[in-house]
DNA sequence: GCCCAGGGAATCG
DNA sequence: CGATTCCATGGG
């Protein structure tokens, strides 16, 4: 990878596997438009970026060297090998191929732990059009205003309201959750920032001590926010395409479709399930 | 109008 | 552990 400043943007040349459309539409972060093909808005981090891809160029503004450097590529996770990944992943086996090969250009986020966390408790038996919806409605509500867009909350800030205001955001049953969540992390009851170097099963349980946070919604902030990528979400999607294509359809549980995952995919896990899950949802597969 | 969605809690076996 | 039911909401 190479990058040089142009004004205030950065262009980057250089990056295989690696395609902003299919990156940010594979349904792991929420907070984007598409301007035009290859061509999208993006708010993280309590920042706006834009980004344009012109064949293997990528121009991403406004953005200065320093906060590429710091922020931006350990957002889209650009310092990793994904080649190796999609070689260990591919070898001997077809099904990964094919989903890999449906959108080979996903790489994993590092997100926002709050943000993320808050949004895959909005995610639950929910559709992604809405999800997006009602978290762009809590950050007009109680974001900051950031120039040309909204933060995403604090945890203080959603600790202030009140169950009725938050429900004017459409968040339905879930309202308590978010509540529950934010209360725990502003008392410090929960230390987000303590997750970092924290084992990835002290994470887990300490997510889930939050009500309305369980098996699926933490497996996501540790994949998607904690750079966990052994974890292997299990989502009504994953469900469906693993049913299909490893077990030829017939009935299987959860547990039984993680215990295969983490023995096929092992450390690479977290990065088989994105795959399968876009291909699942998006690629037509879906039977 | 009906179905279902990147689930989880409560309850029962 | 596994199966069932309920939860708010609105796009398709």
């Amino acid at each position: 990878m190479h990058y040089k400043q142009e004004g205030n943007q950065i262009i980057v040349t250089g990056i295989d596997s690696f395609d902003i459309g299919e990156t940010l539409e594979s349904g792991q972060c929420f907070r984007f438009t598409k301007l035009e093909e290859n061509h999208y808005r993006l708010v993280a981090h309590s920042k706006v970026l834009n980004v344009l891809q012109e064949g293997d160029s990528f121009t991403f503004y406004p953005c200065a060297p320093d906060e590429f450097e710091s922020l931006w590529a350990h957002y889209f996770d650009l310092n990793s090998d994904y080649g190796e990944i999609k070689r260990v992943l591919s070898a001997n086996d077809p099904v990964m191929e094919e989903a890999i090969g449906y959108a080979s250009g996903i790489r994993l986020l590092n997100q926002d732990v709050w943000e993320c966390l808050v949004s895959f408790i909005i995610s639950q038996n929910n559709h992604i059009a809405r999800i997006k919806q009602i978290i762009e409605n809590i950050c007009v509500k109680y974001g900051e205003d950031i120039g040309g867009a909204c933060a995403f909350p604090t945890p203080a800030s959603l600790a202030r309201t009140d169950i009725d205001e938050l429900l004017l955001c459409r968040t339905g049953f879930r309202a308590k959750y978010i509540l529950d969540a934010a209360a725990k992390i502003d008392r410090g009851e929960i230390d987000i920032f303590g997750f970092k170097n924290a084992a990835t099963d002290d994470i887990r349980e300490s997510l889930q001590n939050i009500h309305g946070v369980g098996t699926k919604v933490s497996d996501c902030v540790l994949l998607f926010a904690c750079g966990r990528r052994d974890v292997f979400p299990i989502d009504v999607w994953v469900k469906r395409v693993m049913t299909k294509l490893y077990f030829g359809g017939e009935a299987v549980t959860n547990t039984k479709i993680r215990e295969y995952a983490y023995e096929r995919f092992s450390r690479y896990a977290g990065f088989a399930q994105q795959y399968l899950f876009h291909y699942g949802r998006t690629g037509g597969k879906q039977g």
